[in-house]
DNA sequence: AGAAGTATGATTGTTGACAATCATCCGATC
DNA sequence: GATCGGATGATTGTCAACAATCATACTTCT
C-alpha cells in the first residue's frame, strides 16, 4: 500500500480570488448597485486585509466586465442600458443553444429529465407564490442546462452572463408574471431536450429569449410586466 | 462658439490594463509558451514598474483563463490539451454562429462583401505562399465576422477564444494545408452570409469547425496535416 | 450672480520592505 | 542507494507609506 494513498492534494484559493467571489456575489444580488463606487479602503477595512489584494480582486471583476474602472477616479459597478440587456440575452442564448446542441448529441434523455427536476422546483415556487425562489429556480435551470454540457468555456462565459442578467433584473421593480406560463416555457424546453428534438429546442430557446426581451424592455413597467430569466 | 468645442475627453488606460494587453499579446504569439512561469520581478524589471501593477495585470489574465495561478507557487501560462482544443472550437463556433445570425438579420449583403475582402487577403497570402500572413488573414476573417455583429459580449468572448486558439496553434508544428481549400471554405461562408442563407451559413460554420478539429487532433501530425483557424 | 482661484479632504496608484512559502541542494543517517 | 532533515535562495503575498489626482467647498474678483 502506497503511503500517501487516501490523501488529497491541498489547493488554496488566492486571497484576490476569494475577495472577487465575494464582491461578485454582492454585485449579483444587487447589494452593490449599478453605478455604485467601490472604495478600496472601505472594503479592505470590512474584510480585514490591505488594499493590495482588494485592487487585485477588482482587476478580476473589471476584466469580467462587472466593474468599470476609471483611472484616478475609481471603480464603479457596471450599469447596463437597453442595448446591454439585449446583448446579454443574445449572448446567453448563443451559449445556451450551443450547450443544448452538445447535450442533444449525448444522453439527451437524462439531461432533459434533469432539467425537468429544475422545472419542478419552479413549479413548487409558483405554488407557494415565492417569487424569489422562482427567480432562483429559473436561473438554476439555465445554469444547469449549460453545466451539463461539460464545456468549461461555455460555462465560464455563461457564468458571467448570468451575473450580468441578475444585475439587470435587480433594477426592475414590480415584476409580475403569469408564472404558470413561465414554468410551461421551461418545461417545453426541457421536454424538447429530453426528446432530442434539436430544431424545436433551438426555436424554443430563441422564443424564450425574445419573450424575455419583450417583457424586460417594455417602456413603462406595469403591474403586468413580466419577468423571466 | 463654445469654448471647448473641438476638444475630446481624455481617457487614460490604467497601468495594469496596459501591462495585461502586452502580456496577452506575448502569450498569444507564443513568446511566452504554455506552461511557462511568469516571474513578477522579471516582468517588473523589464517594464520599469513595481510588482504591484504586474500582479494586478496578472489577475486580469487569470480571470480570462490565459494564465493559471497557484497560490505561493506562481503563475503559469495556461496549457491546453485535446479536450481544451475541442472546447475552444465549440465555443468559438457558438459565438460565430450567433454573430452570423445577427448579421443575417441586418445588411447581410455588405457584411458578406466585407468578409470577401478578408478572403481576398487570404488568397493573396496563399499566392505568396506566406503561411504567417495566411494565419493572420484567417484569424482576421473570424474576428471581423464577429465584430460586425456589434455585440460587445460576443466580441469580448470571441477575443479570448481567439487568443486561446492562437496559443493552441502555436504549439503545432508542420502545419501544411492545401491552402486553396482553406480559402474556398472561407469564401463559401462569406458568400452564404452575403446571400443571407442562414441555414447554409450555420452548416458551413459547423463544418468548418469539424474540419479544423479533425485536422488539429490528428494523432500523428504529418506533412499533410491541415490547419485552419 | 457668476466665474475663477485656492485649499482641503478623500481616494487612487505605486513603491519598497518584510514575512511567508516553496523548490532545490547538500549533508547526515540508515 | 534511499530517505530524512536542514539550509539556502527565489519567489510570492501583504502591508504601510508616500505621491498623485480628483471632487468639493470656500473665498475672492468681476
Amino acid at each position: 500500500m502506497k503511503r500517501t494513498e487516501g490523501f488529497q492534494p491541498i489547493s488554496q484559493e488566492s486571497t484576490p480570488a476569494l475577495i472577487a467571489a465575494q464582491l461578485r456575489s454582492l454585485i449579483s444580488k444587487g447589494s452593490m448597485a449599478p453605478g455604485a463606487q467601490l472604495v478600496e479602503m472601505d472594503i479592505a477595512g470590512a474584510l480585514g486585509v490591505s488594499r493590495g489584494p482588494i485592487r487585485e480582486a477588482i482587476q478580476r471583476l473589471t476584466q469580467e466586465g462587472l466593474l468599470v474602472s476609471i483611472r484616478n477616479r475609481g471603480v464603479f459597478v457596471a450599469e447596463f442600458g437597453e442595448a446591454d440587456i439585449r446583448d446579454i440575452y443574445e449572448a446567453r442564448t448563443a451559449v445556451e443553444k450551443a450547450a443544448a446542441g452538445l447535450l442533444v448529441e449525448g444522453d439527451h434523455s437524462s439531461a432533459g429529465a434533469e432539467l425537468l427536476v429544475k422545472v419542478d422546483d419552479m413549479e413548487a415556487a409558483r405554488a407557494k407564490s415565492n417569487s424569489e425562489a422562482m427567480s432562483e429556480a429559473d436561473v438554476a435551470f439555465h445554469e444547469r442546462l449549460v453545466a451539463m454540457a461539460a464545456s468549461p468555456r461555455l460555462s465560464r462565459m455563461h457564468g458571467t452572463l448570468l451575473t450580468e442578467t441578475r444585475m439587470c433584473l435587480n433594477r426592475l421593480e414590480g415584476r409580475y408574471l403569469d408564472e404558470s406560463v413561465r414554468v410551461a416555457e421551461h418545461r417545453h424546453i426541457a421536454e424538447a431536450l429530453k426528446d432530442g428534438k434539436t430544431e424545436l429546442l433551438m426555436k424554443l430557446l430563441d422564443a424564450h429569449k425574445d419573450d424575455a426581451l419583450a417583457r424586460l424592455l417594455t417602456e413603462k413597467p406595469s403591474a403586468a410586466t413580466l419577468q423571466t430569466a
